[in-house]
DNA sequence: ATGAAAGCGCTAACAG
DNA sequence: CTGTTAGCGCTTTCAT
């Protein structure tokens, strides 16, 4: 039955007559019709007969046959995949987004390369080539933080793209980030809203635009609350937990005036602080309240007490990159940034007490 | 010159004239010669005129000329994709694993599906669906622990298929998992090693095949010791920080025979048995020596001190992974089960002194 | 050494 | 209502 193997061939080639299932034209034979109206019936497109289509679909179910996108691609011109270029190896930030990004461009049928670049250059240039070869409807860029990057030298021609959680120095590429400064106010005003006189704000490298903007909001939630702003109240550094129990050293080296609450920039900062004050016998929330950014769930949730913390809604901003990347696919435009609102969520490091009042609040 | 469009039609639909660049054809045109001619050229084959191939490459780079996958796809029957089905919603282990797999499979032109089923097997059935129609090449499945599940019901033919980090309950399937009792049993000795004589083993549910692997290379490692096992020492749990914490309270609140180490099933749980021997004076590793598992950056570096932890490897498990998959590609079957060793590292919970003895310790 | 032509599996326009 | 056919862009014999 089986012929030999005439060709031992490069190994890595497959041998096409084993794997690929039937085709059209099998389903076209086995329910005694054209191949054309195969077509229509298994997509429900001309005008058959009722009956005709059912024939034809129980046919098709009987051989187990499954349309080849490949082809369908081909003829269509549209490939029915979008590439995702991620810079963020860790995957903490991109894999929420990735998640929201693939539930809405899953429904209209479309899947997802997922490309790691790990912040090198080649390699991003590499994947963009790839990823033109097989004709991507459409691109998605993340990374780490969201900062301006530089697009690597690829053509992407009208493709369309967006960068999520990243941003373009391209003015006519399109941006989607969360509102840090509206998340950073919204921590900030319920620092204020729990009793909060004396708010400090211990937070990442002032090169990071999000540690501006959260800044930004941060003295904007000051300033409402009658608060003057204080330099030494305002501690740029690093991500870390380290940086965070270091500040708090630094906070309340002279208890003079120590803070009575701190926002921090992100999670891992914030748990730094609550150990250190811990360390000193200070009780959160008590005597310092403290909120973190971020809500990053294995660190809200380990911190003690539970940590107070923005969330930056990734899967939201993940869902609303598809239905984006979905309207320019269908021929719409889009440029500049555009930022959804963080979320707060209060637990007992900062307010939970106060649960109902603040739960739900929201930036912008 | 352009026609106008007679079909506005569905918008999610693409102009194929606008987007598509030049193609073969084109180039033909463009350099003088066949289509034939330049698909030889361009692919270094058949048998050409030097200038010819030069003159076919001139003219396909002026062109901005890239070929079109999906051609090639549908014509070879391969389509240089590969699906990877994920339950790991978080992405801590998934990541390492598809940044292997990824770079291994990239230099051979391939390309990831990254689908995110998060344990929904109904959706887990649909990303199927939609990868047999793209004609992926094969298949790598991941989840969030490595325990066994249930095929969902979708017919994968032979398709080449690999489990990392997961189990198939299909006995001809291939899984790839890390060394768990080999890890464990290094962790164990290295206690030994710093001189543990009382060796406690906080750990994850015992439902998790990880957690009874892990147990027994404990075990193993006590036994080879001369120590006697002892029920009260072997604490399974959840994998939290909180329990790391409460198991501390269970172990010391009879000081009579506390122990003098522990190992622990994850770096979250370590964490909490850290902080919990920090909150009653004990020092790590002068009274108590800790030893976590994953080697998970943002945990074993925030840790006070600096956790020693056991690294499964992840990403050259997802290198191994991409390296079966193209063997299987290339026609070879693989199944049952191979486990890659995991690496002690060592820092300042345990034996950080003892650094060059035992920092390159592999299990298996 | 190069060109011509037959598909790969499918869709859509046009006949019948 | 259904069949025929011309491609989609590329590779690969087979002629020349």
């Amino acid at each position: 039955m089986n012929k030999l193997p005439p060709d031992p061939a490069p190994a890595t080639r497959l041998d096409r007559s084993q794997r690929s299932g039937p085709t059209i034209r099998d389903v076209a034979r086995a329910a005694g019709v054209s191949i054309g109206t195969v077509s229509k019936a298994l997509n429900n497109a001309g005008t058959l007969k009722q009956e005709t289509r059912e024939r034809v679909a129980e046919a098709a179910r009987a051989l187990g046959f499954r349309p080849n996108d490949l082809a369908q691609a081909l003829h269509r011109g549209q490939s029915f995949t979008v590439g995702l270029i991620s810079n963020d190896s860790f995957g903490r930030f991109t894999m929420p987004i990735l998640e929201g990004l693939e539930s809405v461009l899953h429904d209209e049928r479309i899947a997802v390369f997922m490309c790691n670049a790990t912040d090198d250059p080649e390699r991003e240039r590499e994947h963009l080539e790839q990823l033109m070869g097989k004709r991507v409807d459409g691109l998605v860029f993340t990374a780490r933080r969201a900062d301006r990057r530089p697009s690597v030298g690829v053509n992407l021609g009208d493709l369309p793209t967006v960068f999520v959680f990243s941003q373009s120095d391209d003015p006519r590429s399109f941006c989607l980030l969360p509102d840090d400064e509206g998340g950073a106010y919204l921590g900030a005003r319920h620092l204020v809203a729990t009793g909060g006189r004396r708010i400090a704000h211990v937070t990442g490298p002032e090169r990071f635009e999000a540690v501006r903007l959260r800044r930004d909001g941060y003295r904007r939630a000051l300033a409402e609350a009658g608060l003057d702003w204080r330099d030494d109240f305002f501690l740029p550094g690093e991500w870390s937990e380290q940086w965070g129990r270091q500040a708090v050293d630094i906070l309340f080296s002279s208890t003079a005036a120590a803070p009575d609450s701190i926002l921090a920039g992100n999670d891992q900062i914030a748990r730094g602080i609550l150990d250190a004050l811990r360390d000193r016998g200070l009780n959160v929330p008590g005597q310092v309240g403290v909120v973190g950014f971020d809500n990053w769930g294995v660190m809200v949730e380990a911190a003690r007490p539970r940590l107070t913390s923005i969330d930056m809604n990734l899967s939201t901003l993940g869902q609303e990159a598809g239905r984006r990347i979905l309207r320019m696919i269908g021929g719409e435009h889009f440029s500049g940034v555009e930022r959804l609102p963080c979320t707060l969520m209060v637990r007992e490091s900062c307010g939970a007490q106060a649960k109902t009042l603040f739960q739900e609040a929201r930036s912008t």
